[in-house]
DNA sequence: GTCGATAGTGTCAAATCTGACAGACTTACG
DNA sequence: CGTAAGTCTGTCAGATTTGACACTATCGAC
C-alpha cells in the first residue's frame, strides 16, 4: 500500500490502453475492499446523444441486462454523477426511481457500492464506481479510504481521458487561431457579425470569414454548433 | 487532525458566508503547514471577460500589486488550472514565462507553493493555492499530504461554489422545461428551427416560439447565446 | 373554476447568416 | 526566397432568424 501513489502516477502516465488502464484501476479498488469496478466515461457532444463508454469487471449477464434495458439512462448513481461532484453511496433511498434496476443488480450480487464523478477541461465526465456484495461500507471505513477514492477517481479520469479523448473525438484536437478564438468568443456572447466588425474594427465580411473557418474545422453545421463546440470543448 | 473529514463536510454543508468559509480553509491550509491559500473561483461566462473572485491571505501590497498589473491573466498557475486538473508546484521553470511576477511574489515572501483547480457541473472553475514562504515541497510531504489536497480542492470548491454561484450568475437558478431542453439540444447540434421542426413534429413557428422562451428567459441576445448559455451552466 | 405554466400555431417584414464567387497582405519558417 | 498559415476584404442571392402582432388548448394547483 505504500508504492500507491506512485504506481499510480506511473499507471497514468505510461498505459497507453484503454483495457489495461481499467485493469490497474480494478487492482487499486480491490485493494480498498472492493471486488467489483466500473469505470465510465461520458463525452460532451453531441448533445442529443452523447455517447458513453463503460469498462466494468460486473458479471457479463448483469452488463448486457444493463445495456438491454437502457439502465444508463435512468440510473440513479449516473444522474447524480452528472449534477454533482460528491460522492454517492449506494442506498435503498437513491435507488427507489429505479426499483427495477435495484433488485437486479442485487440479484447479481451488486449490493454495496461506491461512486464519485470527475469533470475535465474538455467537458469529458468520468464516473468511478466501487462496488461488493456485502460488508456494507461503515464510517470507518469510508473515513479511512475517502482520500483515496476521492483521488482514484481523479487518477482514472486522467488516464482514461488520456487514452480515449483524442480518438473519440477528433474535434479536440483542433487549433484555433487567435483571430478565431476572439470573433468565436464575442459570438457565443451573442453578438452578430457586424456588432464584432465594430468591436475588432475590421469588416463584417472578415467576421463572417473566421466564423466560417471555424465551421468548417470543427465540421459543424453552423455557427451555433461550432461555438458550442468549441466552447464544450474548452478551445475559446 | 482526526476530525479533519467532518469538521471539513460540516464547514462545507452550514457555512453560508464565502468569507468565514475561506477561513476554515484557512485553517486547513495551515495544518497542512502552509501559511498562506488562496482561493479563486472563476464563473464561465460570459467568455470575453469571465469573472475571477479572488480570496487569500496574501500580503495586502502584494494583493494590490496582482490585481494593478493584471497578473491573473499571465500568471502560469493560474493557466494550468484551466487547462489540467493535475496539481501543480511552483517552479523556476513553470514561471520562466512570467519572471516579473515571480520575482515579486518572492519578495513577499511567496517562494513556495502548489496549487490544483476543479470543475464543476454550472462550468465554475475552482483553483487553491496553498503557499509558505520556505521550506521546499518534498517528495514525502507530497506522498504524505496530496490526498488530503486534492481533497480540500474538492471540498473548498463545493463549498464556495454553494455560497457564490447563485448571486454570481442569476442563469443557474433558471429551470428550463423538457421542451426547451429538446428544442436547445437540438439548436446546438447545429439543427435550423426548420429541421427540427420536422424530427419533433411540430410546426417551425413553435420551434422558434420554444427558443425564444429560452433567450428570455436567460437574458441572452440570440439563439447562439442563450445556447451556450443553457450548454455552458449544464442546464441542457 | 380560475390561474399559471407549458405547449402548440399563424403571418409578415426586417435583420442576419450562409455559401460560393475571388483576391491581397503579413509573418514565421526553412 | 518560396511556402504555409493567418488575417483581411469584396459582392450577392437565398436561407434562416428575429421580433411583434394574436390565438387555442391542456394540466395541475389553489
Amino acid at each position: 500500500m505504500k508504492a500507491w501513489q506512485e504506481t499510480q502516477l506511473q499507471a497514468l502516465q505510461s498505459i497507453q490502453c484503454a483495457h489495461q488502464l481499467f485493469q490497474t484501476i480494478l487492482s487499486f479498488s480491490k485493494e480498498l475492499g472492493f471486488d467489483h469496478c466500473a469505470y465510465g466515461l461520458r463525452m460532451p457532444l453531441p448533445l442529443t446523444n452523447p455517447k458513453t463508454l463503460m469498462f466494468n469487471n460486473y458479471p457479463t449477464a448483469w452488463q448486457a441486462q444493463y445495456q438491454a434495458k437502457n439502465y444508463l439512462a435512468i440510473d440513479p448513481t449516473v444522474q447524480h454523477a452528472m449534477r454533482s461532484l460528491l460522492p454517492i453511496i449506494w442506498t435503498d433511498d437513491l435507488f427507489s426511481p429505479a426499483s427495477d434496476l435495484w433488485e437486479e443488480a442485487c440479484s447479481f450480487g451488486l449490493r454495496v457500492g461506491w461512486a464519485q464523478s470527475s469533470r475535465d477541461f474538455n467537458g469529458f465526465v468520468g464516473m468511478l464506481t466501487l462496488a461488493r456484495s456485502n460488508e456494507p461500507i461503515t464510517e470507518i471505513e469510508l473515513d479511512a479510504n475517502k482520500f483515496k477514492m476521492a483521488w482514484l477517481t481523479q487518477v482514472a479520469h486522467l488516464g482514461m481521458s488520456r487514452c480515449l479523448t483524442p480518438k473519440l473525438m477528433q474535434e479536440v484536437n483542433v487549433t484555433l487561431s487567435n483571430r478565431e478564438i476572439e470573433v468565436l468568443r464575442w459570438t457565443a456572447d451573442g453578438k452578430t457579425s457586424s456588432e464584432i466588425s465594430c468591436i475588432l474594427n475590421i469588416a463584417e465580411r472578415t467576421v463572417n470569414f473566421h466564423i466560417n473557418n471555424v465551421v468548417t474545422k470543427l465540421n459543424a453545421a453552423n455557427k451555433t454548433s461550432a461555438t458550442i463546440k468549441a466552447a464544450m470543448l474548452g478551445l475559446l
